[in-house]
DNA sequence: TAGGCCATCTGGTCCT
DNA sequence: AGGACCAGATGGCCTA
C-alpha cells in the first residue's frame, strides 16, 4: 500500500519546498524580524515580536505602513508553513523508520513461521500452512511427539511404540523425518484427504490438545478449523490422540 | 462476489 | 528518546 506513504511524502516534498526555499523572493522570517523590527529584537526574540506586529502603535497609520502590516502577515504565514512543515518532517521520518523496523519484525517473524513449518511433517508442495494453522499443527505435533515418547517409556511390549499408539491408518500421522510423497499424503490439504479423519477415536487424555477448546488436530478444513467445532466432531479424528 | 489470508501502515503502550 | 511489541485499519490477491 505504498501509495499513501508516497502520496504524503510528495505532499511533504512540496510543503517543504514551497516553504523553505524562497520562491517569492523574500528573506527568512527571521531576518524579517530582525530587520523590521530591531526595537523588538532588543527586548526579547525576534519571533514573539514579530507575533505582536498589529499591535505596534501607528503600524497600520499610512497606506506605506498598511502595506508593510500585509508584508508581515504574509511572512508569518510561512513562517508557520515552513515549522508545521518542519515537524511534519520529523514525525514522517520518524514514521518511515518505524514502518521499516515493524516491516523488519514481521520479515522476522515470518522466517521464524517458515523454519517451524519446515520442521513439521511436509505437504504437497502446492500447499502451505497459513500462520495459524502452522502454530495449531505446531502444538499437536509436539504433543503428540511427546505422548509418543511417555508411552513408548512405558515399555509396551510386543509392536513397537508407534504402532501401539496410533490405528493403522494414522501410523502416516506421526511421521519420523519428514518424508515429502509419504507425508503429503497422509496429511494432505483437508480433513478429507487425511486417513486419520475417517477413524473414530474416544478422547480419552483431557491433557491432550485435541481436549483443548482452542486447537484443532492438525492443518486443513473443517475437521482442523477451531473455534466453534462441535465436541463430536472432535472425538472423530484419531490422529495426535492417545490410542490404546 | 464474498470471505480468507496476508502485507503494510499506523498510533499507542511499554521497556531500556 | 528510541526501539520493540501490539492491535486495528486498509487494500491486494486468491479461491470457492
Amino acid at each position: 500500500m505504498p501509495a499513501p506513504l508516497e502520496t504524503c511524502l510528495s505532499d511533504l516534498d512540496c510543503t517543504a519546498s514551497s516553504s523553505s526555499s524562497d520562491l517569492s523572493g523574500f528573506p527568512t522570517d527571521e531576518e524579517d524580524c530582525a530587520r523590521l523590527q530591531p526595537q523588538a529584537s532588543a527586548s526579547g526574540p525576534p519571533v514573539p515580536a514579530c507575533r505582536g506586529a498589529p499591535g505596534i502603535p501607528g503600524a497600520s497609520d499610512t497606506p506605506r505602513a498598511q502595506d508593510d502590516d500585509q508584508e508581515r502577515r504574509r511572512r508569518r504565514g510561512r513562517a508557520r508553513v515552513r515549522s508545521e512543515a518542519l515537524l511534519h518532517s520529523l514525525r514522517r521520518s520518524r514514521r518511515v523508520k518505524a514502518n521499516d523496523r515493524e516491516r523488519n519484525r514481521m520479515h522476522n517473524l515470518n522466517a521464524a513461521l517458515d523454519a517451524l513449518r519446515s520442521v513439521l511433517p511436509s505437504f504437497p508442495d502446492d500447499t502451505k500452512l497459513t500462520k495459524i494453522e502452522t502454530l495449531r499443527f505446531a502444538y499437536n505435533y509436539i504433543w503428540a511427539l511427546a505422548e509418543t515418547l511417555r508411552l513408548a517409556d512405558q515399555g509396551l511390549p510386543g509392536a513397537s511404540a508407534r504402532e501401539r499408539l496410533l490405528p493403522p491408518q494414522c501410523a502416516p500421522c506421526l511421521p519420523g523425518p519428514p518424508s515429502p510423497a509419504s507425508d503429503a499424503e497422509s496429511w494432505g490439504s483437508g480433513a478429507t484427504a487425511s486417513p486419520c479423519a475417517a477413524a473414530a477415536s474416544p478422547l480419552s487424555d483431557p491433557s491432550s490438545p485435541a481436549a483443548s477448546e482452542d486447537f484443532a488436530y492438525g492443518p486443513g478444513d473443517s475437521l482442523f478449523s477451531f473455534p466453534g467445532l462441535p465436541k463430536d466432531l472432535l472425538h472423530t479424528t484419531p490422529c495426535f490422540m492417545p490410542y490404546h
